[in-house]
DNA sequence: TCCTTCGATATTGGATCAAGTTACGATGTG
DNA sequence: CACATCGTAACTTGATCCAATATCGAAGGA
């Protein structure tokens, strides 16, 4: 059963979809033997992907102990979403300066596919919409160095959205009217106004994060 | 020769070095037999210290090609430059906020030291401080994840320093009289100066690099 | 002469093997 | 009964081996 891809690739978005969709709890060691037996690969792939998610701040390697996946403190989440912030912001500055009508068209419809998808029952699209409209954003402002670390620092905070929000308590209006007043800013090319909008959008999602302060111990097990 | 401590921080380290210090070139490939037989380890720790360079942006990694040292185009360079001086504005913000009077007296000492240090043959005294002083702020700005970025993105722009700037045109009036500048917002708690002086200073870096548009192909050899 | 194809070589990627380290529990003693 | 010590088991870390893939050069045909 011998993969023909880069399985390491594989391994590394595997185990990352398994910490986000919390399959792998927090603070869960991550044993790299039982992690090749369960994915059918070798060791090395899943030692490497560990290394990468290491280097991303998801895992918490302690030597010759082993690889743990990290339990935020409420503070490391408001620092996050602190830097977070003031990356988005700076992104949606640039972007207002140079973005097109038809990248405006495109953000919008993102926003339109949005309210469709949007579903009390359907987390998993809310978050992968979600974190395309930040991203395209990012992405428009024409800094690639800067789109690299929204996107890990997004990232991280979809985790902590799934580890401390386990029952979504989102609502469709708030998120998707913010969105659409974030790109509304954008279309006119007002780089203040977006990144007002930006900052209240992401206040607003780390309020409704520190909201739920414990977990139930066992939801959603493995 | 077995090497008793955790063997792959080492070799991280020291490759960092390599690279920081140009005894591998820029663009050259990472071999790894090569690597691990000039540092007397097995391919396993060069692998995972390679592994975290690609994570941390010095390599860029082809499947099934090999690992290679990033050759930045003057536009990534300016990128992170630009990332860079919005990470340590907000740090600057933070940091003259909340700053102590014994950490005043640090950073002043800091500059001082480096008046001390500075010396146009021992650059590498001068990059070591600097690096040091820009660190102290971001830490000093009580965000952990923020002091993270910052490192990251210091670490790069060290590279490029390095890499674009070989004869380090750096006088010394103008570093060390930014930082004390710097330094002097910080303590009169002024936010507004701080940052200024951020941009300044490193604006200065960066035009400073743009100057060398070219590399002498085979200057300092490994 | 140029292009294509085939093969040799170098290098990465994956699997397995060996050794060192830590944690935990059992057992013996005060 | 409590505490220290020793032994064992589980796991990580490092080394080596094997397979797969890409590059480069040479040879042969159009």
């Amino acid at each position: 059963m011998t993969v023909r891809g880069n399985s390491e690739e594989e391994v590394y978005i595997k185990l990352k979809n398994a910490i986000r969709k919390r399959y792998i709890k927090q603070g869960s060691q991550l044993v790299e033997v039982s992690l090749a037996q369960q994915l059918g690969v070798s060791r090395t792939p899943v030692r490497s992907a560990i290394k990468r998610l290491e280097a991303e701040g998801m895992v918490n390697s302690i030597p010759n102990r082993g690889a743990f996946v990290v339990t935020p403190t409420s503070r490391e989440i408001e620092e996050t979403y602190q830097v977070r912030m003031e990356m988005e912001c700076m992104a949606a500055r640039l972007t207002a300066a140079i973005i097109t009508d038809s990248q405006i068209k495109e953000l919008n419809q993102l926003v339109i596919d949005e309210g469709q998808v949007f579903d009390r029952t359907n987390l998993e699209g809310y978050d992968v919409t979600n974190a395309c409209l930040h991203l395209k954003i990012a992405e428009f402002s024409g800094n690639s160095i800067l789109y690299h670390y929204v996107k890990e620092l997004l990232d991280r905070t979809r985790i902590y959205l799934i580890l401390f929000d386990p029952f979504f308590k989102l609502e469709y209006s708030p998120t998707v009217d913010a969105h659409q007043k974030i790109v509304n800013a954008l279309a006119e090319h007002s780089a203040q106004k977006a990144e007002a909008a930006i900052r209240e959008h992401l206040q607003n999602s780390v309020d409704g994060l520190e909201k739920v302060e414990t977990m139930p111990e066992d939801y959603l097990a493995l």
